[in-house]
DNA sequence: AAAATAATGTTGACACCGGCAACATTATTT
DNA sequence: AAATAATGTTGCCGGTGTCAACATTATTTT
């Protein structure tokens, strides 16, 4: 509720997460690659130095958009749970097709969420924990299926890693142009494709 | 054979290829992050300028570099068949796993490969039709597969969409460090795995 | 063969960018 | 009230992509 203070004093008050919401309106806008720490603090209406008092530096603050991804996709992940049975198969399948469908409403932001490697030492750790989290969601529902037998046997970790992969190189594809020649009912029946082909693959009972 | 000529005219006489192959060498030890231009054209001797005559800018370079990556991909591709038995499923898995390694062997071009679409209006045609032949390998693969009846019928267009997927992400997940726990067995393995639940899914018999 | 033209490479400039240091202003602690 | 910390600004630096103007060489035309 500290939000609608007359912005008047020196100082921001809110900057860091400014900077956040400007960098988010710009990659939406202009991309990943046009993207200017310049232009952020502009349009935090803040000089072109500002940004350095709140992130370390450019990465630092995609850093922070990426993490800002990964928990709304959670978010969303989660809300459309409660439009599906409790049913985990359920569970396990609408985790994946949310996971495509935040892809491709937000092509840009994904792109932060995963375009950062970039030859880097290690993730921060920031970053570890939110997708983690994200990951935890498929980790769970396999955990459950698996003790309903709806998927096979096996370390949850690597089938889930399996999941994660074949939901994530859809998106991918998708975002970058290869997967085209599918109106969108067309790629609905796609994503659907997948996520069926992935069941067979785990899936104990056809 | 005309390569081995002593360098002392004002013309460069190979420069199209050598810039290509200068941001190949300076993309595999900087990352594509860091590559510049300039730097470009000084491993190949030449001015800050030059590369203009032969690329319309820096993003037409980056797509050539990318097309010579799909190139590259396809001929080892083929290598690895020679090194494997006739079987079409064999070929299949064969690709896949070529695939996964190649991007493991060469991050960076990878990401050169896929990491240009960035609002890109439409894919370049040279870069559609590379990227189309390491596709048709693929494709040719699962149609083989279906008429041996190693996989199940249905569009192989998108079944070959699921493997690409499949092998697409893994490879993504892990240069950008998301798949990390396992040493080099450990994703020997689980590369296999993924062909292996991929082949379940698209499976007529176990 | 000479001249005209095209292709290819160089130099120098421009605006912009990320990042830093030095300084200004405001909050917080002592 | 004074000292200190936090936050924001200004001005600068080297580096970058790109362009225009110019230089040199190759190719085509006459």
């Amino acid at each position: 509720m500290a939000k609608k203070q007359i912005k008047k004093s020196y100082h921001h008050g809110h900057l860091r997460d400014a900077l956040i919401n400007a960098a988010l309106k710009l990659i939406e806008k202009k991309g990943v690659k046009g993207l200017t720490l310049r232009e952020i603090a502009k349009h935090a209406k803040v000089s072109h130095s500002a940004p350095y008092r709140h992130f370390k530096d450019k990465a630092d603050l995609l850093t922070a958009v990426a993490v800002e991804g990964f928990e709304t996709l959670v978010k969303e992940t989660h809300k459309r749970f409660e439009t599906v049975s409790g049913d985990p198969l359920s569970r396990f399948r609408e985790s994946g097709l949310a996971y495509i469908d935040f892809a491709i409403a937000h092509p840009s932001h994904f792109r932060v969420m995963f375009g950062l490697g970039e030859n880097r030492q290690q993730t921060p750790p920031a970053l570890k924990k939110a997708s983690g989290e994200s990951f935890r969601i498929l980790l769970d529902s396999i955990m459950a299926c698996q003790e309903k037998t709806y998927i096979k046997a096996g370390d949850p970790m690597e089938l889930a890693l399996c999941a994660w992969s074949i939901v994530h190189g859809f998106a991918t594809l998708y975002i970058e142009g290869y997967i085209k020649k599918y109106d969108y009912e067309g790629n609905q029946r796609l994503k659907e494709m997948i996520t069926d082909n992935l069941y067979l693959g785990l899936h104990i009972k056809p």
